[in-house]
DNA sequence: GTAGTCATGTAAGAGGTTACATGATTAG
DNA sequence: CTAATCATGTAACCTCTTACATGACTAC
């Protein structure tokens, strides 16, 4: 339900085709979500049917076709529904956490590199999201821009305050995993130092 | 590819039930994952068409019969493989920072009341993970003393830091929210207090 | 007897990943 | 002419959620 969420909420901007939203949800909205074209494509469709976009067929070049989509009243009202009720908190699965918990059937060597992706991928995304925050905060982000001109001034603030809100807790995240990568590095450290065995050790890979 | 490593990796501490294996990812391994029995059930099946794991029918009472499960020598390699590859880092998508994101389209009340539940979830989440912390350091959990048995003593140390390093990140994940939950509170106060306009509150609902 | 626990499944459907597939348009 | 970009799909497969379904055993 949440992908049909985030498409409405981008279409509130402005009208545009499946393509460029599939262009969105590989750059700037993927620091939130993300999804690939075989997944848009078809809930653009279902959508449609639903009567939450409007679609309008525009020529492009001599032979082909593109849809325009346009979010429709129906679709506003879906998008306010879903803002105004309280989404279930569900607790995450977290397969580097789990991976973590079992370390020790694998070797001090697996565990530092597994450690190393995570802190790369978090050190990475921090400063993408640090970047992105403050061209939001700049006001500097295209697709809000157009957002703001469709909304009266008096909104303007909390529209960008949310954002960013939103984006300060994924930057707060990624610190975190950050610092527990390095702990995880330091207890690395500290147990092969002490001579600790690890049973993925112990016996040999057939 | 995650439930199967859980399911292995709780077998090796020693032989059980299905339903076992479902009290255990309802219970204390449901802190890093959980699963619904008709999730766990097709899958020991399927692991057993595949040799990972060795099931002994056993009667129980005069009609009834059940299912002990137990990790085979396939299904300890399955486990190392898994240990000692590199787990890729996913982005994880998250409905609440995306719903934070679009909080315009709501009220300052229902902001409030998901951040409330927010707060409230990772609160409990937080005293949870704690509790279950110190369980483990003392050696109290009884899956961890039956782990702990089966291995030679040079390997304890490891086992319980992996342990408690990975349950440190999911309470360092709970604290985050909580501080997150309670920065968007005060935001709301704030904005609420400066009189801005939400979206959601311009735009009757139908 | 009855409530709680033990025990094991099936099925429909949503959501997500990866791969397969195609073709037009535009800028150099 | 050729590469990049624009544009739109389908299909197989896996994971997860929710609901439906059944029944034996045990302690009171």
């Amino acid at each position: 339900v949440t992908l049909r969420l985030a498409l409405l909420a981008i279409l509130t901007a402005e009208p545009m085709t499946g393509w460029d939203l599939v262009k969105y949800f590989d750059g700037t909205v993927a620091f939130l979500w993300r999804a690939p074209h075989s997944q848009i494509y078809p809930q653009l469709r279902k959508m449609e049917e639903e009567g939450l976009i409007e679609a309008e067929v525009v020529p492009r070049g001599e032979h082909a076709e593109k849809r325009i989509y346009r979010i429709s009243d129906l679709g506003i009202a879906e998008l306010k529904r879903w803002a105004s009720e309280p989404l279930p908190v569900r607790p995450q699965r977290d397969p580097q956490r789990l991976h973590a918990n079992y370390f020790e059937w694998g070797s001090f060597e697996a565990a530092r590199v597994q450690l190393g992706e995570h802190l790369d991928h978090y050190t990475a995304a921090l400063r993408d999201w640090e970047r992105f925050s403050e061209d939001l905060e700049a006001r500097r982000v295209p697709l809000l821009r157009r957002r703001l001109e469709s909304r009266p001034r008096e909104e303007h603030e909390a529209i960008v305050a949310f954002k960013l809100f939103a984006f300060g807790g994924e930057i707060s995240r990624a610190k975190m995993e950050i610092a527990w990568a390095k702990e995880g590095l330091a207890l690395l450290d500290r147990l092969e130092a002490a001579g600790a065995k690890l049973t993925g050790d112990a016996i040999a890979l057939p």
